[in-house]
DNA sequence: CCCTCCCTGTGACGTTCATCACTCGAAGGC
DNA sequence: GCCTTCGAGTGATGAACGTCACAGGGAGGG
């Protein structure tokens, strides 16, 4: 039977099959039930608004499949895409936590499968259970952690070309599918994009993409990137 | 009776007077004493090292009175100040729960009070305490926060004036104090740590602070910042 | 089939800021 | 006392990158 933009439906998280990979839903049979109980399963097309920055925390959402970005935007209309978040992440938990309005914007990047659950639901839901409230704070954690390296890399990078070489090593690191002529990526960005997430304007990152094309570090087909050198990318950032 | 460095010591949480005040220390009077039973408490003097960035975790700090700036360096020595932790806050948090090196250094800048706790004793509190666990997932929820703070501010800023401008507007925020000639800054930072912060250089710093004071902005008077004019920092940033 | 829209690619130009090089003043140690 | 060190202030210069402007190509819709 064909479901919705053909993404593989899971609708009961005990029986879920990928549970043990995820960190935030690995947790004990007992609090999975309780989980299953109060979720709100949801299928999400390609560009769909899950929540906007400053908006109250209605809840979380737990990405099951699909990918996210999450973005932050001035006032000016520049927007900075602060992460791409990836199948088995929390998103908006520290808002739904804190009671502050969320600090970022979520929209899904590709078709995806998201479980809702209520801020009320959510916060009985980790006093009852330490467990899952050790799991939230291990995903808090990571989120942090990611805060702290995206931080580092718009901080500390010196130029423009080597914030886009961290980002590649980045994707290759979490996405990368080892291939006979390079680490391939598939990017689902576009310049625009890609420029949104490392602090640039489209043309530069036209134009750096271009340079390593003519360099033999990448090369690029459609929407695939291979990566032939990454040495080189590594030589151009610092740490 | 003097105390060390004339810090005023508190060495029983339990009967701690600002408990209440410490989004992390305000847990249930059980709670409290637990971690009354498992701290080290340890008084340290200004430009000490509490944690360097690469290290694996070996528990974490809570900050109960002075300051400690929070660092990230590049190979090439370039250094990055990502926050100012002002007391209350958990340094180590993440890293901790984790069981990954500490994502950056922590060096305290003035003489500081800080209570340790051992990784394994923190992980077996939070287990068994789910009013510390909340506290700590709450704890990390506003680092995480914060840390997106410094996302935008960084990722979105078009120049320098504003990410100064930015960093002068946070500073209010926090530690500002009403005065009749405006808002006065106590600031423990050289120019060249303001760099660091906004990622920029000293020389910079210099100029675009020389020029707010010639724009009647801003007062120097030794380590003091007045903001004589809050409504013209507020216009030079997007949001 | 053509038209439109969106993404990519590229040139010219100007601004901002990092870098280097130096001076000056204040603090602190011997 | 003097000398050293560290932070602040300032000028000259060049490179990197943002901005504007326009061209080409591919996808989708009427």
């Amino acid at each position: 039977m064909p479901t919705p933009y053909n993404l593989d439906v899971r609708n009961n998280c005990v029986e879920c099959n990928v549970r043990a990979e995820r960190i935030f839903c690995n947790m004990s049979d007992d609090a999975v039930a309780t989980l299953d109980a109060i979720k709100f399963t949801g299928i999400y097309p390609k560009g769909s608004l899950l929540f906007v920055e400053g908006e109250d925390p209605r809840g979380i959402f737990i990405l099951c499949s699909g990918r996210a970005k999450l973005t932050t935007s001035s006032t000016e209309g520049k927007t900075l895409i602060v992460k791409v978040a990836e199948p088995g992440e929390v998103l908006g938990a520290s808002a739904t936590i804190l009671g502050k309005p969320y600090e970022v914007s979520a929209e899904t990047l590709e078709p995806s499968q998201m479980n809702f659950i209520k801020r009320d639901d959510f916060l009985s839901f980790l006093t009852t259970h330490v467990d899952a409230c050790m799991h939230t704070a291990q995903q808090l954690s990571t989120k942090y952690q990611s805060a702290q390296r995206e931080i580092r890399s718009l901080g500390l990078s010196q130029t423009t070309s080597e914030k886009l070489a961290r980002l590649l090593l980045d994707w290759s690191a979490t996405n990368g599918e080892e291939t006979p002529k390079g680490i391939r990526l598939v990017v689902l960005l576009t310049h625009e994009e890609i420029a949104q997430m490392i602090g640039t304007t489209r043309e530069t990152v036209t134009r750096i993409l271009s340079d390593f094309k003519k360099r033999n570090i990448i090369e690029v087909k459609g929407s695939n990137i291979f990566l032939l050198s990454k040495k080189s990318l590594e030589g151009m950032i610092s740490t």
